[in-house]
DNA sequence: CCTTTACATCGACGATCATCGATCAAAGGA
DNA sequence: TCCTTTGATCGATGATCGTCGATGTAAAGG
């Protein structure tokens, strides 16, 4: 079993939006997280894999999400390498997972503005 | 002064990313707030908000993000319709706020999976 | 070695998006 | 009443995105 830790999030990825001073290359790394989870059908391969107790093979992720194989490969693709998801090769199957600490992370970046003195 | 609230969204939109069953409209509804979120420049905008005391106008707003006038609009329409901003007239100035409500609310939307009994 | 299976990548397509100049509507002043 | 200012909308553009059939690749089984 090779288990491969996505390449992407930039460390610590996203600081809040409310953060005093975000620099452009921030802002862009923030929106590419975000382009992630914009699509239905990535939205909804998160809610299965977060709803899965174990990981999950691209073939049964095609079945239920009802798309063409390589269709399924480029969302899953996206998702990883924003950091979104895991990967693990077992043989010829791909298992995908979802990648808790960077999803639970993002809720950060809604937080409200730290306290003003 | 006519302060207008933000037409779209869903009540209180978005469900978990975790939740037990999500419907095919539910991820469709989702996406559609993230893709507001999908870009450097809006996300620039939430910030600039976010750190602004009051609300701001089109024109500082588009002299910050640096870019033409007509694109600003652009931007803020598509925050404003995703419900993450507010918008209020005064004359012929524009006024936009963050919506702080939604925005705090999509922290649940990475909130972890409910104990699992 | 050949076949099958699982998945990724490629190439092409139509659709959507970000951008900006030009234009329009509305609100104040002079 | 005209001119100026603010901001929204329109129209056109180039770029990116989502989709899928075809193809490639690598592992497993006969």
């Amino acid at each position: 079993m090779v288990s491969v830790k996505s390449p992407a999030p930039p460390a610590a990825c996203c600081s809040p939006l409310a953060a005093p001073a975000m620099s452009e290359g921030d802002a862009v790394t923030t929106a590419r997280v975000f382009k992630a989870l914009a699509d239905p059908h990535r939205v909804r391969i998160l809610n299965l894999l977060a709803n899965s107790r174990d990981a999950v093979c691209v073939c049964d992720i095609t079945d239920r999400i009802d798309l063409a194989q390589p269709t399924t490969s480029f969302h899953l693709k996206k998702l990883t390498s924003a950091g979104l998801l895991e990967r693990q090769q077992q043989g010829t199957w791909a298992y995908y997972s979802i990648n808790h600490e960077v999803l639970n992370h993002l809720r950060s970046v809604f937080e409200v503005k730290e306290a003003r003195r």
